[in-house]
DNA sequence: GAGTTTGAAACT
DNA sequence: CAGTTTCAAACTC
């Protein structure tokens, strides 16, 4: 039973905070609750918000409503229970609210004994500064802006992303999330439950650099690319001759990682194609008037049959003699 | 440190 | 949505 949680959240992004009291499960994101639980997170001062304070539309009272949080006394940074501490997470609009926690990372940073705080972009780099010149840090070029920070010791040229320039921040912002909802959630998704330690929520698109080089968002975030990938040439997997298992750090060495070649294999095609058998039989199974029973059988046997070529193809193309 | 390469983001 | 341009980081020398 999901208990309620505090969620600490600087919804404009320049560090004014709003903490919503004690919010119940059905007010945040069900997969959120779920690592927001694993959080530890700390009790708000006597001066915050409580949840009547948080506006859903996050625009137009936006900033009166900032302007009343403003003053909380919270600090910028939270310790958890792990003694890991992380910034408050970022977030331009009060609305995107999940997508501001950025409680997967902290999460993940715990397990995996990190005290950098929340993500980077790039996922392995500790906070380091920018050296923009043309994007005035306000695209999502800008590393420091990506991650919802404002430079600071950055050593970019004519940079709008500090707390003199709220405005043009703000509208940045809007800007990025009008033409991507997701723009400022993490790219390297968690899949603990499949045991793996993460996989890129778009995958790369690398032509050139055979996904070995921290090029590939993939590689510099030591996972492997999956089929979700784009990538041409691809070196970024288990049996690949160019990688040795040595090569990342893996502290776990029963952790499951996944290797691309045989997800390669299943393509949204074999899936329609399979998808397209299965009908078919469903359909003959009705044409011929037969019982659920028998028609549930003869479906499963023909899933069956899928299967078996989808793995003849993958050994196939791995050069493996398949036994029958 | 300058120049080149690379791929994501932004634009058309 | 595909092709092109822009951009900043990664890389090479």
């Amino acid at each position: 039973m999901l208990q309620p949680v505090q969620v600490v959240c600087d919804v404009t992004g320049g560090g004014q905070v709003v903490v919503l009291n004690h919010c119940s499960p059905d007010q945040i994101p069900h997969s959120l609750m779920m690592d927001l639980n694993t959080v530890s997170l700390p009790k708000p001062s006597e001066q915050s918000c409580s949840t009547e304070d948080y506006s859903p539309t996050g625009k137009a009272s936006d900033a009166g409503h900032s302007e009343k949080i403003a003053s909380t006394g919270l600090p910028q940074t939270h310790k958890t229970s792990a003694g890991v501490t992380f910034n408050l997470a970022p977030g331009p609009y009060a609305s995107q609210l999940h997508q501001a926690l950025c409680p997967t990372q902290i999460v993940e940073l715990e397990e995996e004994g990190q005290t950098k705080g929340r993500r980077r972009v790039k996922w392995d780099k500790s906070k380091r500064p920018c050296n923009c010149t043309k994007s005035q840090c306000l695209k999502l070029y800008c590393e420091c802006f990506a991650n919802g920070d404002v430079c600071n010791n950055c050593k970019c040229l004519n940079c709008y992303n500090n707390t003199e320039h709220n405005l043009e921040r703000s509208q940045a912002i809007k800007a990025c999330l009008d033409r991507n909802p997701g723009a400022f959630r993490p790219k390297i998704g968690s899949r603990k439950q499949g045991n793996v330690k993460g996989c890129h929520t778009k995958g790369c698109n690398c032509k050139r650099s055979g996904c070995l080089k921290n090029y590939c968002e993939c590689y510099e975030a030591k996972i492997m690319c999956t089929s979700t990938c784009k990538c041409v040439g691809c070196r970024n997997y288990e049996e690949s001759p160019s990688k040795k298992s040595s090569e990342w750090d893996r502290p776990d060495s029963s952790i499951f990682y996944p290797t691309r070649s045989p997800l390669v294999c299943i393509t949204p095609d074999v899936v329609e194609a399979t998808c397209g058998c299965l009908l078919a039989q469903a359909e003959e199974a009705e044409k011929e008037g037969y019982t659920s029973a028998h028609a549930e059988r003869m479906i499963l046997e023909e899933f069956g049959q899928c299967l078996n070529q989808i793995v003849r193809s993958i050994f196939k193309s791995s050069s493996v003699q398949f036994n029958e």
